[in-house]
RNA sequence: GCCCCCAUCGUCUAGAGGCCUAGGACACCUCCCUUUCACGGAGGCGACAGGGGUUCGAAUCCCCUUGGGGGUACCA
């Protein structure tokens, strides 16, 4: 860590999305690595919301980051900084680069520029700024806003510049300055005694060094960022952060994970019955490798006390949803049955199964409910899961093919008829036992003349409508409990 | 096109010159447990992109090739 650290500054890492859609896998990750870098360090998790785009910028993208942070207990430190609220601070900072003379007002129409571009794609050159009104003279400028012309405000990059930093997780960096694309713009088109809406590269360094950032930890889609940004550190006289560029997540195909890759925002993995622990796990897994001896299966902060940049991977990571889901399943069983049955009440309540006053009432009892959800427990990879398997002990299944033919099959009616029997001479609201069950069966098929394995599966038909399911001798007691063993049985007979 | 980055099983990865006959996890296959499925347990299949160096010795260091990715906005 000490390498890592600047033990001159106290250690300040933001998440800066920008509310243009939801949160995004992508995003939430990079929140992870700052998120364990901060609190591995004892430092600050810092929020900025970037909305200085106006026109894609809304609301309630901005809740739903903010919801899908704490969700996955990613929580920050402090109020979130929005960026839209600061646009004088960013002002000033331009008018100080147009008075040091490090940024100039560029006339160029947009007409203009795309015929400069087309000529370099024709005569195959790099597509850049060929900064040409870098150094107008005073009449020059004149006679553009005389023309009625508007003005960008461009920051001057000299070409002959190198650009170095040393990358977290990547080294020695470098980055010539003839690689930038020429003067940058940092304001937006505006009438040349105005200073038009400052653009990112310029807002990101003024925020960064307002708020004290120490640690700036990104998607390694920002590396030609980090060159222009640090020129802009030099020029406004900031002291420069230190940087880390993480992998990307890709997508099976092995590019950069878009919305267009289908599930990729967090809500939507919540809502599909993600956990929160196991999707955490999972993005940290992506690019990170716990040290020896800590397994896969870890929690934030667990992952946080072991944390360093020293082993982030540096190639991207394609999204496995074979590994989202084992790791899932991994995490809902070790909850235990009380936990999980915490989380499956809302579910089912939304089907109307087990409140208090069910039709039932053995359906809402919280000791049935718990051996029902232990029961199904080691067959979940989605909490969704729990409410499709659990259906058929609060509803009664129809009976598909399957169930059906095993109910036609020989012996199956006689041994259910000698389980009815021995069902109907019990008390429904004596519980019954694993070995009493185990017997019934036993001697129904005893009765019935026919190998056990007969009357097993034909119960199973006639209780759950499948051949499919959880332990049949559990399953039998469950609904015995609720009164619905028996009835389940008499209609196929 | 130009610039930058990356490269170990199908996937995520361990590996920082001898510990590597390359380890783990997911997936897959087999067996066990279970008269179902799943869980769990035991095995199995399976990789250092290629070529040159450096070295007594290279998955590890260097170079080239190839392949992949990212960036090249008056978006963030």
């Amino acid at each position: 860590m000490a390498a890592e650290a600047n033990p001159r500054r106290a250690i300040r890492v933001r998440l800066a999305p920008s509310p243009t859609g939801t949160l995004h896998i992508g995003t939430a990750r990079t929140a992870v690595f700052n998120w364990l870098f901060a609190r591995h360090c004892g430092g600050s998790f810092l929020l900025r919301i970037e909305d200085t785009d106006k026109e894609r910028s809304k609301p309630e993208y901005t809740s739903n980051i903010l919801e899908g942070l704490q969700w996955l207990g990613l929580h920050w430190d402090g109020d979130p900084v929005i960026q839209s609220e600061r646009v004088e601070l960013h002002r000033a900072a331009i008018q100080q680069l147009l008075d040091s003379g490090h940024a100039y007002r560029c006339y160029a129409c947009e007409a203009e520029l795309t015929a400069m571009r087309e000529q370099q794609a024709a005569s195959k050159q790099a597509p850049r700024y060929d900064n040409r009104h870098r150094d107008l003279t005073p009449e020059q400028e004149q006679a553009f806003i005389a023309e009625g012309r508007e003005a960008v405000i461009r920051f001057r990059i000299d070409d002959s510049r190198t650009i170095s930093w040393s990358d977290l997780v990547r080294g020695d960096m470098r980055w010539s300055g003839s690689d930038l694309g020429g003067d940058m713009v940092i304001a937006r088109r505006a009438p040349a005694d105005q200073i038009g809406d400052p653009l990112y590269n310029l807002v990101v360094v003024v925020d960064d060094a307002a708020m004290a950032i120490s640690h700036v930890i990104r998607g390694e889609d920002h590396i030609a960022n980090t060159a222009k940004q640090l020129l802009l550190y030099e020029a406004l006289g900031h002291p420069a952060p230190l940087f880390a560029h993480t992998p990307l997540i890709l997508n099976k195909e092995g590019k950069k994970l878009s919305k267009r890759d289908g599930v990729t925002s967090i809500s939507d993995f919540r809502a599909m019955g993600y956990t929160a622990g196991a999707l955490a796990n999972y993005m940290t897994l992506l690019g990170w490798s716990p040290p020896e001896g800590m397994g896969e299966r870890f929690s934030l902060k667990e992952a946080a006390a072991a944390f360093s940049f020293a082993r982030v991977n540096k190639a991207g990571a394609r999204f496995d949803w074979d590994k989202l889901n084992w790791l899932n399943g991994q995490v809902l069983r070790e909850q235990g049955a009380a936990a999980l049955r915490e989380q499956l009440l809302p579910l089912w309540a939304a089907r109307s199964w087990g409140q208090p006053g069910a039709a039932n009432p053995v359906h809402a009892d919280p000791a049935w409910q718990l051996e029902l959800v232990d029961l199904l427990a080691p067959s979940l990879t989605l909490l969704a899961d729990g409410v499709d398997q659990a259906e058929p002990f609060f509803e009664r299944p129809p009976l598909n093919t399957a169930a059906e033919g095993q109910l036609a099959a020989e012996g199956a009616l006689p041994s259910l008829t000698a389980l009815a029997t021995a069902l109907e001479a019990r008390d429904p609201a004596e519980t019954l036992s694993a070995d009493q069950a185990q017997a019934l069966l036993g001697e129904a098929a005893g009765a019935a003349g026919v190998k056990k394995g007969v009357i097993m599966k034909s119960l199973r038909a006639a209780l759950l409508g499948s051949l499919q399911g959880p332990d049949l001798l559990t399953t039998l007691r469950l609904l015995q409990r609720s009164g619905d063993a028996l009835p389940r049985i008499q209609r196929c007979l």
